[in-house]
DNA sequence: TACGATCGACAACGTGGTTGTCCAAACAGT
DNA sequence: ACTGTTTGGACAACCACGTTGTCGATCGTA
């Protein structure tokens, strides 16, 4: 019984190879609906930045990064055209961040594309051994919330 | 049934979440047995280096980045102790680099840990939910080896 | 009104990656 | 045995992404 267990370090290994197969396949597809140029960070801090927008500092919060960090990714993200900046009505020394409508077209089609994916992974796996991968992952990971802070991480 | 799906977004984050609390674990163990200072980059890279010693260029293409970033990765390894560099005899353009004691120790504390957690894995899930939660993966991951080129990817 | 906390900007720096150039050594073909 | 091509490693410049620290302007509150 024992023999036939594999060794331990496969077990990161294979949680960090799907996690980036998903994410390669979701690149892959972003890009061939208009969205060549989006990486991996750009997207987490996107979805940092939310509907309704935020400030730099507040995007650091959520990203778990400084405020100086969160605002270079700001800078690139809004050189590509994916958010922009706008003088906060309610406080002057913040600059609200806000995604522009190219911005909010990227996050609509990668959701759309996750629920592809993950369609893939039911057709090819079974609704039962997803969701039960989906369950078991859930009751391993510490936090209650998702990391979203994935950035920053790696050092 | 759809209707209890969760959304696709969930998946890799919860893959990522899962690889991100074990690496995290590891290292945490890892600084109590007296190697504070590895980093998952650097276990990466000592994996990649294996018990026989590889060239600097060598590393790098097991690691799937330059022969220049591999070698910058060497020298702090390096600095840290944990690798040395020696001429090759059969060659000598080339420098081997090889494991010091030290960083043998890391690597089979390493292995030890990771089998220690996934343990910890089975205790919670139990057996029959960690292995088919590892054949799931096995089946999603296109590639047949493991993705040992970790550093080099995000970008 | 004055004081402390917070915003964004700027600078310096560390880490980890990329190209490109260079020389010396190895190798393969004639 | 000579010659041309590969290859290994060093060096430099650069980019992406993070860090601390400092600063002036603004906000909120005592």
């Amino acid at each position: 019984m024992a023999s036939a267990d594999p060794p331990g370090w496969e077990l990161p290994l294979l949680l960090f190879a799907g996690f980036r197969t998903l994410i390669d396949q979701l690149h892959a597809e972003l890009a061939t609906r208009g969205h060549p140029d989006v990486r991996p960070v750009y997207g987490f801090t996107m979805q940092a930045i939310g509907f309704d927008g935020a400030s730099t500092s507040e995007i650091g919060r959520r990203l778990g990064v400084s405020k100086q960090a969160a605002g270079k990714t700001v800078d690139r993200l809004a050189a590509l055209g994916y958010v922009e900046r706008v003088d906060d009505p309610r406080d002057a020394r913040s600059k609200l961040v806000r995604l522009t409508p190219r911005g909010l077209d990227s996050l609509r089609q990668a959701a759309e594309i996750f629920d592809r994916l993950r369609a893939a992974w039911v057709a090819q796996l079974g609704a039962d051994q997803v969701r039960s991968l989906e369950s078991s992952l859930r009751a391993m990971v510490p936090g209650a919330g998702y990391p979203v802070d994935v950035p920053g991480w790696f050092g």
